[in-house]
DNA sequence: GTGGTCTAGACCACG
DNA sequence: GTGGTCTAGACCACG
């Protein structure tokens, strides 16, 4: 099993609550969690991520309703058998639909090309280096 | 003159106004919008998108505080040409609460660094074509 | 903490939410407000001052894009430590879109240029006392 | 009679016919304008002052209400007998409500009361050698 | 409990 | 014709 990461972004306009379905989504669909991979904790992560423990719960809680992934008393959460495969277009066609509207707002802020490729690489070493820790 | 039109998806995750803020950003951004184009009137385009006119003025008034649009009494909305409003260190936290979602997406999606960069490479020099046409 | 109390004034020229909107930056600059304060609840201002909610929200998120107070997820909002959103010329350009009604009303009023700066050197003094008990 | 001049401030929150109407209402309380006095033609006002003479009329049309000048068929507006007399607590009080909410919005801007002081100063002097043009 | 978004509709201001 | 403000009320999201 791989290690898996969460990063979550506060005060952003998506939801941290959608944040860690989405990535979970993400993870199972890229194989980085596999069947019977346990989940962190819900406190655990809510502590980790310094967040309501009820927003996991409640994130934790749209997957077992979506069928990914399935409480087992008192052992936690763990990746159910139903999983969703991505293509790679699919795959692709979800972060462009992230990087669009990123662009737009860096080109309406007066970002030059070079500056946004910039950032964007310091921001990708950043969360690297963090990953890694 | 622009020839601009709307889509908009009502039931996303995206509130409508802000579907409508990133639209009008993006034809901006793409030079489709220039300096001096008028846009859609607030209840014309209400009306059109079937939505209601205080959402299509909350859209604008965002645009107009980011000094993209002005208000010109009584005649309409009008595209401006581009002040510096915010400082560095505000563009550059504007744009990195778009580039970190981005970036956790496309890690639990699989994509290593080298590959996110050369996907955000390929849509920043996309929409740089786009803009010189 | 704060005992901060608002006042309007409904069917003047002025409008309710830009009211609430003077008054808490009035607050904020006189350090009746202070960095951590928590604001009046939206919906239980709303009711105190009997106005719509949408009209309280309306004035919170101004201050939002200001930079002044931000909104806990689920807490409510707060004032936040200030940061340095506008470039000089933008901040420049806002102080002088009140100081030039300010000068022709006080012009008119029959008030020469010597008399004008010292009522507003007055008025700062009066501010800046304030600030320092 | 002394020399009337109307200064007014596009693209503020207060309406541009407001403008007008205050400033005159001020001007006949100073005595700025006497009684008799004629003032400048709709049209021509509207060209000096570039706005559409629609603008011009409904201030006129207030004034006229308020029973402050007159129209004089062919000749023009006057300002008629009536006059308000505004105390010199009257003529303070007026300005310093326009001062209050600038001092407001330059403190949370982060002006210090150095610079405020000098921008005043300058924008008092601006307008001077504008009136005397 | 907190805030966020949206609608339907009114009434007003500006040109 | 254009936009601006406000209400009453609904429904949802987050914690």
């Amino acid at each position: 099993m791989a290690l898996f990461s969460l990063q979550i972004t506060t005060g952003s306009d998506v939801p941290i609550f959608r944040q860690i379905v989405s990535q979970v989504r993400a993870a199972i669909a890229a194989g980085t969690l596999a069947v019977g991979d346990g989940l962190p904790s819900v406190r655990g992560l809510a502590a980790e991520l310094v967040i309501n423990h009820n927003t996991v719960a409640k994130a934790y809680a749209e997957l077992v309703r979506d069928g990914l992934i399935e409480s087992q008393q008192g052992r936690g959460y763990f990746v159910t058998l139903r999983r969703e495969i991505y293509t790679k277009a699919e795959r692709t066609r979800r972060v462009v639909a992230l990087i669009e509207p990123m662009i737009s707002e860096a080109t309406t802020l007066g970002f030059d090309d070079d500056e946004l490729i910039k950032l964007v690489s310091k921001e990708i070493e950043k969360l690297s280096r963090k990953r890694k820790q």
